[in-house]
RNA sequence: CGGGGCGUAGCGCAGUGGGUAGCGCGCAGCGUUCGGGACGCUGAGGUCGGAGGUUCAAAUCCUCUCGCCCCGACCA
């Protein structure tokens, strides 16, 4: 734990470091916040559960900071009144709380956690797509300064709220976040939020409407099977309950129902699948359901359901499919909308190349707010023409403990971690060999002593072990450099130096050893 | 909240046709070893998650309960 700290923080003064240089000003937020300010911007709602709430001995609510738009867009409503002081960016790094519904795989999802999160402040659209580019420039900065490769991604805004919002993504098999790409253009999102070309069949004239029995076909696969005919040429019915509310949903049936798409097609913070009694309670059959001739129903398409002529679809009677469906003559939509997982193989949106699919750890997270908390809170200045305007907010956060993680998940080997420099615990890993051979500790005690007065991050394993040990525990904690002293090394007033990286090692003379060690780092950092 | 699994020594696990609880690692002592996780001997350590029940007898069978992990809806 206390070498996980040294780490973090280490992550914690790079951040700090690039968030200075591209303008931002640190602070400190409470973590303890009235509960009306939820109230105020609405999102109490859509943070439902995650907000931690408790109540004071006045009966008072208050909410535990899961992020801070609420109380910096409060502050800062009562400080700036002139685009004179615009552009302003306000960070902080602090532990934020969230009742997530499943916490999980060790730092990577948990309840209470650090990040560093930075709020922009600016007159218009232009200046905050400014900040904007600043920061992910910032970002970008960060993540190489750590040594880890991100992809930048087009994402779902979600609880947050806001326009453009992008994710800088660790690609890895163990992440929990899903990311489609386009090798040929380079587009880019989260699953949740990527779309696909949905291609289009060729004009057809457009049959009457053909009722045929298809007993024990249920599935899409089944039915398109039985007839005869591409999944392509089906429309598949997925019942949800939206906030309650009964949704019927219409896709075509290759494709699968994204819920966060759906989610914000429907503008709805709770969304389930309904089960199967309660799709028969709403009067339909599950596996023989369409949307002809179904009333008091809300319905739900995805624009796919006009990308073809003819389909199969449901009759709504157990055993029986209907042939040549076609939208709007026979059946009509509450809400026409995208709606549908891209996958991978799918075409992309942009040029038509194929889409593939990775799994990736989400570092980062940039959102373009817009005026939406800063109206709320009336947050707004006077500008040059001496019109009142809202203030234009992003906001941009970091995970420092899922950043860890994530270096971690990226950056190891059968034997342990492989620290970079810039983040180890130490960078300089001491190891005398045989304490009890003479001059062996005498002299690890004063190399110990000059490299820590010649200001090296140094660990001393003084502890009187077998080499095989001590080599292993040097190479599973992943200190970059490893200094070897044993009496063999000392009949050459040297020591050993090896990189954890590497397989062969160098010696090193003894005499004027911090330059030395300062030399090879140096060195290192250089590349 | 829905689905699956697990609770036995510090850690990882075995042990169910009921019969007084075992292995590996780790830990303590002594000795030999020691430039890639050495070995021998000795030793410490367990209310078998909890409660109730069946039985002469329960880790094992029955009922209830608590906790943890994994997979889904959430996100830095």
């Amino acid at each position: 734990m206390p070498l996980g700290w040294r780490v973090l923080k280490k992550i914690e003064n790079i951040i700090r470091e690039e968030m200075d240089k591209a303008g931002g000003q640190e602070l400190m937020l409470p973590v303890l916040q009235p509960f009306e300010l939820w109230q105020q911007s609405g999102r109490y709602v859509s943070f439902g559960k995650s907000l931690f709430t408790l109540t004071d001995r006045k009966e008072y609510t208050l909410a535990l900071g899961p992020t801070h738009e609420e109380v910096i867009t409060d502050l800062v409503h009562r400080y700036v009144q002139s685009y004179r002081e615009l552009p302003l960016l306000l960070y902080q790094i602090q532990t934020k709380l969230r009742d997530e519904p499943r916490p999980r795989g060790g730092l990577l999802r948990v309840r209470e956690f650090i990040m560093k999160d930075l709020y922009s402040f600016d007159a218009d659209e232009t200046g905050l797509d400014k900040s904007y580019q600043s920061m992910c420039q910032a970002y970008s900065n960060i993540y190489a300064r750590l040594g880890l490769p991100t992809m930048i991604v087009e994402a779902d805004s979600g609880a947050i709220g806001g326009k453009d919002s992008h994710e800088f993504m660790v690609i890895t098999e163990t992440g929990e976040d899903e990311v489609i790409y386009c090798s040929n253009c380079g587009y880019a999102a989260n699953a949740e939020k990527a779309q696909s070309a949905k291609t289009r069949g060729d004009a057809e004239t457009p049959l009457p409407l053909e009722e045929i029995a298809t007993p024990e076909a249920k599935t899409i696969q089944e039915v398109a099977d039985f007839i005869g005919v591409p999944t392509k040429q089906t429309l598949k019915a997925v019942f949800y309950f939206a906030d309650g509310e009964f949704v019927f949903v219409i896709i075509r049936g290759d494709l699968e129902v994204n819920e966060t798409k759906l989610r914000n097609a429907l503008k709805c913070s709770e969304l389930r699948l309904a089960t199967e009694g309660e799709v028969n309670e709403a009067g339909l059959v599950a596996g023989f359901a369409s949307p002809i001739g179904v009333k008091g129903v809300k319905v739900v398409a995805d624009d796919s359901i006009t990308s073809g002529f003819n389909f199969i679809v449901g009759a709504n009677k157990p055993g029986y499919h209907l042939k040549n469906a076609n939208y709007p003559r026979d059946f009509q939509v509450d809400l026409i909308a995208d709606i549908a997982l891209a996958q991978s193989g799918d075409s992309c949106p942009k040029c038509r190349g194929k889409l593939s699919l990775a799994r990736g750890i989400e570092v980062g997270h940039v959102f373009k707010l817009g005026t939406f908390i800063s109206e709320r809170f009336g947050a707004s200045f006077l500008d040059n023409d001496g019109t009142s305007r809202p203030i234009v907010m992003g906001c941009y956060g970091i995970g420092l403990g899922r950043l860890l993680a994530a270096i971690v998940e990226r950056s190891h080997d059968d034997k342990g971690i492989i620290w970079s420099l810039s983040v180890a615990p130490y960078q300089v890993y001491l190891c005398p060999l045989h304490l009890d051979k003479p001059a062996v500790l005498p002299t690890a005690e004063k190399i110990y002593q000059e490299l820590q007065k010649e200001g090296i991050d140094v660990l001393f394993d003084d502890r009187d072990d077998s080499p095989g040990v001590k080599f292993n525990d040097a190479d599973l904690l992943g200190i970059p450099l490893r200094l070897t002293l044993s009496p063999r090394t000392l009949q050459s007033q040297s020591v050993e130096a090896k990189w954890r990286t590497e397989k062969e090692a160098q010696l090193l003379p003894l005499e004027n050893l911090a330059a030395g060690i300062n030399r090879l780092l140096g060195g290192k950092l250089a590349q």
